[in-house]
DNA sequence: CTGAAAGCGCTTACAG
DNA sequence: CTGAAAGCGCTTACAG
């Protein structure tokens, strides 16, 4: 029995209808008598015959598959942002591929081709970080996409683009972590990740200023250090600040822009000899899987990430130009402790 | 301009020649004359055509699209395989799509389905853990698929059956850890995680007593407990196997399954006032990016997961039908001590 | 309710 | 070196 094989013609010829039959009652159209319909699911059956989404999707113009780009899988966050996609597309009926960040901000020759040649239904980027160093080329690559797909934007839709987007609120946020330390008693607040206020698309920086001022606590420079969103750079961006800094002006809490960046905050405190939470308090945000087995376990931002993907999906099918934000909740676990003296 | 819309008609049409002519520049065949070549890649550029590589699957059979198959991508280890093959596959010009194990374990009706209709040109299912009651449906399912994609397997080939493979040498990663722990004077060492031995694809858990026995060690069921591979289960099981023991018979060393046991296994030390590495050493497996960072640090073995998943795709592609072992090294970090006493 | 026919946008022999 | 024609496996009006 020769599988994956039979086309629309042999199923036809098998149960002695016309494809166009066949057709629909693939496509579970009513207009198809009981019997016919019978005789064309036996013959389906027999054969085990699927039909080709290829040759499918050349005629209806529809693929039933998207794509996501991401800055990094390696990232649980992202991993979690993908996962949700996944799956919310799995049960829609639409596939979901991966694309590298390249085929954005490459020079090389139309990074985008791929994803154009894939006649893909729809189009999901993660723009949350955008580098700061490619964003021109980044927009102008999503200005092209969306003339031949419909795009939608995780993260912050930059001022003057037009994208549906789902995206965390992320100022709002980091007011709450700000309020939350300064509930603890804490005032010399670091904030530690991100790029300078007026080009930060995350805004989580812009957050925290607000917040300070919220709490009318002075915004300090010295405690506000910019890196990337690694343990690494965290690391690195806590050693900084802290080595400008006389002991007894250095802050009583550090809020890591995300928990890659606590991570490195606290292996920095571990090594200094400084007791978290006890002369530092920390909080992270993303909420990684690894952030309750940390030491101490990581006070961090839950903003619901497989929901956000799942979201972007929606919202990249039924093709609403909306603007949306997720909800979140902050995750209060053993990093944090009232502030000393 | 319209754009996105043209067709190989319209090149043809505004190059003055055949659509046949056109086709041949598109896939850089030699046989054109450098004049026609031209006058076509210019209408090519001036109207920002793509090939439908939907229309070119339909035709040439080849969709240059893959497909994987993981248990988890929220797991780091996986998210780096599939990092490791979706790169590779891009760099050959190929698509990959994350399907969910649901796939192929599901009763639900044919859930291989959407790979089949996909047209892939093949698939990679990560076996390494395979879920010990849908282990027929899933194999049974594999030999499906098999004979209408290529199809390669991570991890362990289930005796009996025939698929090319990479997968990691579980059982030598975990008898040279055993080793590593006896030099440091472990003997009472314990192994965390796994499945019984007889129905142990990962056969981590053989290694193990492989290398107790290499060592001369007594193989004792109390220092053997089976667990899920994630940080809850770890935790209970650790747990689960020092409130069973005596004190004075508690393991000196543990050896878990995998990084995320060992995680779990650490907050069970931490909340217990057991020590460690002082009294308690610790051995992960996978080398997790937050490995590091934890505290201590943990020691883990690293199997170069992005290369394993780069390999998959080598071999999905050029159609070998082989075996393959990926090679690993020992990254020591604070977890372990030399055995107290 | 059903079928004949055109068409989707390419590739691939086959001629020339 | 180039073109006319058939074909890939479906869907979609259009007739009946």
């Amino acid at each position: 029995m020769a599988e994956g094989n039979a086309t629309i013609y042999d199923i036809a010829a098998d149960a002695g209808v016309s494809i166009a039959t066949v057709s629909r009652v693939l496509r579970g159209e009513a207009n198809v008598s009981p019997a016919t319909r019978k005789k064309v699911q036996e013959a389906i059956a027999r054969r085990d015959y699927r039909p080709s989404s290829i040759a499918r999707g050349l005629t209806s113009k529809v693929t039933h598959s998207l794509g996501i780009i991401l800055p990094k899988l390696l990232n649980p966050h992202y991993a979690m942002i993908f996962t949700g996609a996944q799956e919310e597309a799995r049960k829609l009926g639409y596939t979901m591929s991966l694309f590298p960040w390249s085929s954005l901000d490459t020079d090389a020759y139309d990074p985008a081709t791929m994803l154009v040649e894939r006649r893909l239904d729809g189009l999901i980027v993660c723009v949350e970080y955008l580098p700061a160093d490619h964003e021109e080329q980044v927009l102008a690559a999503l200005q092209q996409l969306k003339r031949v797909m419909p795009v939608v934007l995780i993260g912050c839709v930059p001022p003057g683009y037009d994208f549906p987007a789902v995206s965390n609120n992320n100022a709002a946020m980091m007011k709450e972590v700000v309020a939350y330390l300064v509930s603890l008693g804490h005032e010399r607040i670091a904030f530690i990740g991100g790029v300078e206020q007026d080009k930060d698309p995350l805004r989580r920086g812009v957050g925290y200023r607000e917040g300070l001022r919220e709490a009318r606590l002075p915004y300090t420079d010295s405690y506000r250090v910019y890196c990337k969103g690694t343990a690494e750079a965290g690391r690195a961006a806590l050693a900084a600040m802290l080595d400008a800094l006389k002991p007894e002006y250095w802050p009583t809490a550090v809020i890591a822009m995300n928990d890659l960046v606590a991570m490195g905050c606290q292996a920095e405190a571990r090594d200094r000899g400084i007791p978290m939470p006890e002369q530092l308090s920390l909080v992270g945000c993303d909420d990684l899987f690894c952030a309750p087995y940390l030491y101490p376990a990581l006070t961090s931002i839950n903003s619901h990430q497989q929901q956000t993907g799942a979201r972007a999906v929606q919202l990249l099918i039924s093709g609403e130009n909306k603007h949306e934000t997720c909800d979140w909740e902050l995750v209060e676990r053993a990093s944090c402790a009232r502030a000393h003296i």
